[in-house]
DNA sequence: GCTGTTTACTAACAC
DNA sequence: GTGTTAGAAAACAGC
């Protein structure tokens, strides 16, 4: 399988504060990497960037389960996981498109989200459903009691990058999901060391509470990891450069802005490299 | 109706606190005073120094859903009541008979757990029954997911007033709880003004949450009233005389300490004048 | 959409 | 049994 040597950039601002953004893309980029599916050159700058992710276009064009991203309250809401669960996985940051001056979204990889829902609630997909079913009817009840109900979530800064067109390559590899995770590498992620799945870029521990007691097998070594983001008492986006924030960095040339409704197309090929 | 004219005595401990305990009877007790419901003399003595009902030992027995007495802990889960909801009304106190260096039981008429249950849930037995039944899909929800379950309770501390022997009057007037409440009396209790039922009792406003939208009749005047107990750092019933704050008073003649299980058997007679 | 605060409700503990 | 505390989950409010 191909490697990539990873190195994260760090952006601190004038406070001295780890602003808890990747900001660089990885230094050296093994030339000619190839997508971990197909082995297509055409690989997504988005997931490389952000997530570490050597991942053609068409693959994630095909498998939008694994590679779209969704917000942090999207997370929540569709993965049953609380910020918990959620602080030791990469994310992308991006402006929020219909309100410029809130906070910027935070976007997790489905692929990451499943892994981690998969760990808290009993380790099986017949047992996580069970978990969804039993909120659903927790909702039910109190919905009913209060005779009110709290109106449907939409989720419109969620990013899908599969685009519109584009015929996924016939040849996709295994599941990725079903491979074995893989600890042996050490990788940096804001100064901390890390230990994640050099297949899938998972944390090894990912810090889920369980709720389940049964532990579930495959994730091993539980070495401590920092919460990305200091302990701020003012938000951390307000205080750097919002152009850092949002953007991976100078140096790439990402996607156009999202249009409406925070979609975000990357089928016209600005997504590669 | 009879009337009482009631006065209600307050204690103040070395610190100034208003311990919050009913120590007299009532000043001034009309001669010769009668059954609410049958008119019958003998009065139960409990039930008029603590609660300033007028009732006799005979109806007492013969009703024992409207004149048993049931610990906090018992009312909030078998009334499905919280701390605030009893907040406003009168109870006795009384020494743990199986923990005595802990604190004293309080114990509340099954009459006003009864009126404050249908207060808080919808205003109709029917959905205060639903209240109990999505109380328990609830528990049975959690109770599944946490694979654990908490125990009975056995409320070994709540008093059944109506003893073993002694028919009960045939001539019993309606059911107190179906009469309309009469707002027009107002009581001092511990210095504060408040207004209470002159039939049953209780509070006027009780500071119900409600838990269903609909407010439902029968509680007109929302008169503020304090909370009995002030907020003490210390446990209260460590500050003062703790003989005094077991029993009614120096004045009464109370039945025999508890014998087992906290059951306190009053059918011996001693619970009249 | 993100964050912090507030509000029930539950479980666990000490007395 | 009572009071206190801590935890999880949901609802709100500002931004
Ligand atoms: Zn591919
Ligand atoms: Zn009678």
């Amino acid at each position: 399988m191909d490697q990539v040597e990873s190195a994260l950039g760090l952006s601190v601002d004038i406070d001295g504060n780890v602003v808890p953004v990747r900001e660089k893309t990885p230094q050296v980029r093994r030339v000619g990497a190839r997508c971990a599916h197909c082995s297509s050159p055409r690989v997504s700058d988005i997931l490389s960037r952000w997530f570490e992710l050597i991942v053609c276009t068409g693959c994630v064009r095909a498998r939008p389960e694994l590679y779209s991203l969704h917000s942090k309250t999207a997370a929540k809401e569709e993965y049953l996981l609380a910020d918990e669960d959620l602080s030791e996985l990469p994310f992308m940051m991006r402006a929020n498109s219909r309100h410029p001056s809130w906070a910027p979204v935070q976007l997790f990889l489905a692929k990451h989200l499943h892994i981690q829902a998969l760990r808290k609630h009993g380790g099986t997909e017949e047992s996580l459903m069970q978990a969804f079913e039993e909120r659903e009817r927790r909702r039910t009840l109190l919905r009913q009691s209060r005779g009110r109900l709290p109106q449907r979530l939409h989720f419109t800064q969620d990013v899908d990058l599969s685009g519109t067109e584009s015929a996924p390559p016939a040849d996709l590899l295994s599941d990725p999901l079903e491979h074995r995770h893989d600890w042996r590498e050490e990788t940096s992620i804001d100064g901390e060391t890390a230990v994640v799945c050099s297949t899938c870029r998972v944390p090894a521990s990912g810090h889920v509470r369980r709720r389940s007691p049964s532990p579930g097998p495959g994730s091993p070594p539980d070495r401590k990891r920092a919460n990305r983001r200091g302990q701020a008492a003012q938000p951390t986006w307000t205080r750097g450069s919002e152009a850092a924030l949002v953007s991976p960095g100078p140096a790439a040339a990402e996607a156009p802005g999202a249009p409406l409704f925070g979609h975000f197309d990357l089928s016209s090929g600005s997504d590669t490299d």
